[in-house]
DNA sequence: AGGCTTTATAGAGCGAAGCTATCAAGGAAG
DNA sequence: CTTCCTTGATAGCTTCGCTCTATAAAGCCT
């Protein structure tokens, strides 16, 4: 069973397309083939539908997929743990981040790259569904994520802060009470993010135990276009302090504290308990535990 | 990466041996030894500390282990998955048990051979602690054991039955009381497994708790050996009513039932709960969950 | 010193995996 | 209907690496 045959199985099933499969692994697309084919006979059943085209897994495939991502997983952990077992840590750090938590990130990957020099990081913004499934996928080495709300299975966390909601509106805009209330919220002109994005939903709810619920004039999926929204004067917004701390300092923005929206906000780093840590994950994990966070993070 | 040369590592780190580690892969000993040395190239790390003879693991060689392990049951899972995706189960179901489980395991066995023709089945009697390494390492597919002492950690149960002690006697041997309480044993002439043994370390627990301490005459390490002894009728022992079924219709034996032990003994089969589940244990685990033991075991 | 055990080395054979070049089958567009 | 483009399979060749047998070298034991 070689290594290198699977990992052309799974760049088949993500690109769904021969020739990018075969680029990703930098081979030429008969070798690609050759291998696919190579892989069935050894297996003995057919993995790929395909004629003429590629035509999704067979439910062999299907099988097969879990354990052949553990197996390549495994290989590049092995691979890992063997170059780390003593000497510094070396390859790429695979993040994913939700939006919300992308202030912060920036402070571990810091740390990360100041403990470990010849770390290279790579950073994705994913939703916390995406986060969860690119672990068990041994896509991503760690996730930033709520811990509190769905939290994922099989998955090891520690806590790096607690997230507060922050009203923030435009100096000479909306104004805006220095205390707020719930009942506040629901007469002001606001934009938020999309219904569905985790965020939106933690507020809904928090809002819904109340009997209340919001009308915001404007969504988006981003908090930068929210800011740019808020900028303009005629609308504020709810944003998470994280993001209130990369605004201190400008003088168009003021920020308004939320009622506590209770416990269950903390965001902290995550990843997957399958099988033995990889030194990686095992780096983050023990960076995480002893990350002091600047101020404007609220601490938990 | 090769999963043959990594199964190579794995053998030479069991046997301590390269002539024995590549009998056991069924290649020729400087097949095996030039093996260990590509795949030493290709991590770039010694793994193995050799000069004229084996001398253990490197700390890269350990740090390692745990993925070889890993890989190779990834490899070994794929193999399996794609054969049994559909049509039945193939292949070698390695079980271990406790030797207090082993009546129950010719039930649990028989089940799985009866569903799953074309299925071959090895049981190794073990101590729970070596049931919980071996699923650890992926040398055994399941294991019956305690579910309530030392529960292993990542792993998935299902329990069987409970286990209840009989105090077993000859006919014509020393005699027994028909209703025992905790402190008669105190002055029976027993035989019992020894010290250390999981078993003896419960029952020693219980008797403890109410101030009593058992002194047998005898140690043994298994229930065949106490049964030998037993039948000469100046000694009686302590089993569990699992192996008292066994005994049901013998002649020479007579049984009683020790007061409840309470709760705490129950026994059941667990399987590794790291990464995807395997067929073989996805399997063995549906099926104890309709098991049905048959009369003798008393049911949960 | 001689024999035994244990690991490493040498050289040959063979199979698997890589490449380039080309073909075959649909689908889209003229 | 024909032509072109996309997509995957095939052919032929080369190279690389795993495997074998045979043998050497280095300790250990008597």
């Amino acid at each position: 069973m070689q290594t290198r045959l699977v990992e052309y199985f799974l760049a088949l099933e993500r690109e769904g397309h021969f020739a990018r499969a075969a680029a990703l692994c930098h081979v030429s697309q008969p070798t690609l083939s050759a291998g696919i084919a190579t892989l069935e006979a050894q297996l003995g059943k057919r993995l790929i539908r395909r004629d003429r085209k590629y035509g999704g897994l067979t439910p062999e495939g299907e099988a097969i997929l879990p354990w052949a991502r553990q197996l390549v997983a495994a290989a590049e952990a092995l691979g890992q743990a063997a170059e780390t077992a003593r000497g510094p840590l070396r390859g790429e750090l695979r993040l994913g981040a939700i939006p919300a938590a992308m202030p912060a990130i920036g402070c571990l990957a810091t740390a990360m790259l100041e403990r470990y020099p010849g770390l290279n990081i790579s950073v994705r913004a994913l939703t916390s569904r995406q986060i969860e499934r690119e672990l068990a996928a041994f896509e991503l080495d760690a996730g930033l994520t709520y811990l509190d709300f769905e939290p994922p299975a099989h998955a090891l966390s520690v806590p790096l802060y607690a997230e507060r909601a922050m009203l923030v509106s435009a100096v000479g805009g909306v104004p805006i009470p220095a205390v707020i209330d719930w009942a506040d919220l629901a007469g002001l002109p606001l934009c938020l993010l999309h219904q569905g994005m985790q965020n939106r939903r933690i507020l809904d709810a928090r809002l819904a135990e109340r009997g209340l619920a919001l009308r915001p004039l404007v969504t988006a999926d981003s908090y930068v276009a929210l800011l740019g929204l808020v900028q303009q004067g005629r609308l504020c917004s709810i944003i998470p302090d994280s993001h209130a701390a990369l605004l201190d300092g400008l003088r168009w923005a003021r920020t308004a504290p939320l009622p506590d929206m209770g416990e269950g906000s903390r965001v902290g780093v995550i990843v997957s308990d399958s099988a033995p840590m990889g030194p990686l994950a095992q780096a983050v994990l023990a960076l995480a535990r002893e990350l002091r966070l600047p101020p404007g993070f609220t601490t938990i």
